[in-house]
RNA sequence: GCCCCGGUAGCUCAGCGGAUAGAGCAGCUGCCUUCUAAGCAGCGGGUCGCAGGUUCGAUUCCUGCCCGGGGCGCCA
């Protein structure tokens, strides 16, 4: 419909323009909803757009192209010269009332991409997302990650991509080495053969580390993980093996169970917010396969790598970058740089046309790096992005919980989820824009009383479509067919703007896919439930089911369209649309 | 010092270069008691951080500054 009457402006200027001579291109503008229904239904900034090249008044301009749009074939009914010079036009309300059946017939797919051609394929994408080492439960942080990146993942899915979902980890290095130690400190703490460090230590390792505590020796690392998580791990193995394990070093045996607990762990806390990887990919297969190694022998023939210090450095200025980075230690050990450009070299090579990286805010200056790097190896730098995403701070109690991987005031999303459920956390991770701070106030969302939770709101409206159809079904009233009533019955203002508002989705979808932004969603379900909710609490005025049995089959109509609209945007954020609740 | 992200109503935040900047919550006033419920109408509340610039038009784009958060390692 906005594209018809695009179409007929877009006639009507080049008219216009023909008359005075004018055979330049036309003008990019812009036919939009404006925010004030006064303005009509769309609004026209073509003649501003135009005024100087003309020569004119943009009311002018504006006027004339009115006078020459007339009634666009029957689509316009009213239109009108405002403000400094737009064009808005008012619809035949029939216009709007049979867009209902243009919902109903493409049910569950409202709003979705039309699938490829046959024997087209759908283009390519790999979403990169959590990838956290296995070093202890997922934070709230990686909780909104997860989130985004499914959800972002869903949005590309509905926009016609063939998507990969992948998590990189690494559980090899110097972090998995310090996760043993943790482990097999707690270990002999609990077989009474150490001692813990005191909680002052703790708080400052630097400053308070005592080596003994009571004769007994202090073997837990300085930067080790603090989390009660690792002392469950050493208890649990304690119990299994009692004392067996005392001479095997932390590298061992000890790091070998704590990152399959801890994996197991986190691939259930994603299973429990319904998320699902395709692929695990572990930075250790780039050692063994020899891509790390090539990789490097390749930066190396392109000149872009040279030896400094006893390390192996990236030429990153050489790229525009302001710094070169290290990518060998002198150690002889990689940085985790280098497969990291390994790896994503390796992504191309997979045959993705699209590769997305999503990443926290401490993670993004390193982009840049990987991505110069990769594409000096034959990896498209237009065709990797980079999608950032603000930290999650947690407020409880009016205070601001700090959070560290390797002290006890970490919250997980598990604890979280325990209290409010996947789809409240789903819905408050992905309700703001990601670039800004997410302030999670955990006593809000712990609040049992579930009146003001929008999740809530949004899947109520749905579930209030069941509703009614339950109430038909007990009047032997049938839900309509897609073409099976009338929709012109609909004349009332407030059911004209809940249409206007279904129609918009497909648009919202498009462009929370391509910004990457997929609160735009969630803010949009909240304004269908808004408009929903209140009409179906004003009984009085439109009783859905009625006397009228035309009316009434309408009125279901509009029901069913807001059923697939609420229940499509739900799934986009990965929420359940429940039928009662 | 350099880089990234924010700064919009009391609070949490939306806002696609457009017109009189919005929502939810909180507050106040009146109604409603439901096709299961979170409802409706209204009121109050704003130098869109500050200053320039571009533009017919800037909360939106650009520059500088202020405030807040984060990052600047041969950690990942």
């Amino acid at each position: 419909m906005k594209e018809a009457l695009r179409t007929r402006v877009e006639d009507a200027l080049r008219a216009l323009l023909a008359a005075a001579g004018d055979h330049e291109p036309l003008p990019d503008f812009a036919i939009e909803v404006p925010r004030q229904k006064e303005h009509g239904d769309f609004s026209c900034n073509a003649a501003m757009l135009l005024a100087k090249r003309r020569g004119r008044k943009p009311r002018e301009i504006a006027g004339e192209l009115m006078d020459r749009l007339g009634d666009a074939g029957g689509l316009v009914t009213r239109a009108e010269v405002a403000g400094p010079g737009f064009l808005n036009v008012v619809l035949a309300s029939t216009g709007w009332q049979d867009r209902i059946h243009e919902i109903l017939e493409a049910g569950p797919r409202f709003g979705r991409a039309a699938d490829p051609a046959p024997g087209a394929s759908r283009p390519r994408v790999q979403v990169e997302f959590v990838s956290a080492n296995p070093t202890g439960p997922l934070s709230t942080g990686h909780g909104r990650q997860a989130v985004l990146g499914d959800c972002i993942a869903k949005l590309l899915e509905a926009s016609g991509w063939d998507v990969t979902r992948e998590y990189y980890f690494n559980d090899g290095g110097r972090q998995m080495r310090v996760l043993g130690e943790s482990v097999k400190a707690r270990y002999l703490e609990h077989l009474g053969r150490a001692a813990a460090p005191s909680a002052e230590a703790l708080a400052d390792p630097e400053k308070a580390w005592q080596d003994s505590v009571d004769g007994l020796p202090v073997v837990f690392p300085k930067d080790g993980y603090q989390g009660d998580y690792i002392v469950d791990i050493a208890v649990s193995l304690a119990e299994q093996e009692g004392a067996g394990l005392v001479d095997e070093p932390g590298d061992g045996r000890f790091r070998e169970v704590a990152q399959a607990v801890i994996f197991e762990n986190i691939e259930g806390t994603l299973k429990r917010l319904g998320i699902h990887f395709d692929v695990y990919f572990n930075e250790r297969s780039l050692y063994t396969d020899g891509k790390l190694d090539e990789a490097l022998a390749d930066l190396r023939a392109a000149g872009l790598v040279y030896d400094a210090d006893g390390a192996v450095w990236f030429k990153a200025t050489a790229c525009g970058l302001d710094r070169d980075r290290v990518v060998v230690k002198s150690t002889g050990e990689p940085t985790y740089l280098m497969p990291d450009i390994a790896y994503h070299r390796e992504k191309f090579r997979r045959g993705f046309d699209l590769v997305i990286d999503i990443q926290g805010a401490d993670h993004i200056e390193q982009f840049p790096f990987v991505r110069e790097a990769a594409a000096r190896l034959g990896a498209d730098r237009d065709r990797m992005e980079l999608v950032m995403h603000q930290f999650v701070t947690i407020t409880s109690g009016g205070e601001r919980v700090k959070q560290s991987t390797r002290k006890a005031t970490f919250i997980t999303v598990d604890e979280v989820v325990d209290d409010v459920g996947a789809d409240v956390f789903r819905f408050f991770m992905i309700e703001r824009k990601r670039d800004g701070h997410l302030d999670f106030d955990l006593d809000l969302a712990k609040d049992k009383n579930w009146r003001k939770n929008p999740a809530y709101y949004v899947q109520y409206a749905h579930a209030r479509t069941h509703g009614i159809e339950r109430k038909a079904l007990e009047a032997n009233v049938a839900m309509p067919a897609p073409h099976g009533f009338d929709a012109t019955r609909l004349v009332l203002e407030e059911e004209i703007e809940l249409v206007k508002k279904l129609v918009l989705f497909p648009e919202i979808v498009a462009r929370a896919a391509e910004s990457r932004e997929p609160h735009h969603v969630a803010y949009y379900l909240r304004e269908v439930a808004g408009l929903w909710n209140p009409y179906l609490q004003d009984g009085e005025r439109h009783r859905v089911l009625s006397e009228d049995a035309a009316l009434s089959a309408a009125r279901l109509g509009l029901a069913l369209a807001v059923r697939h609209v609420l229940a499509s945007g739900l799934a986009l954020l990965g929420i359940s649309a429940p039928e009662r609740m």
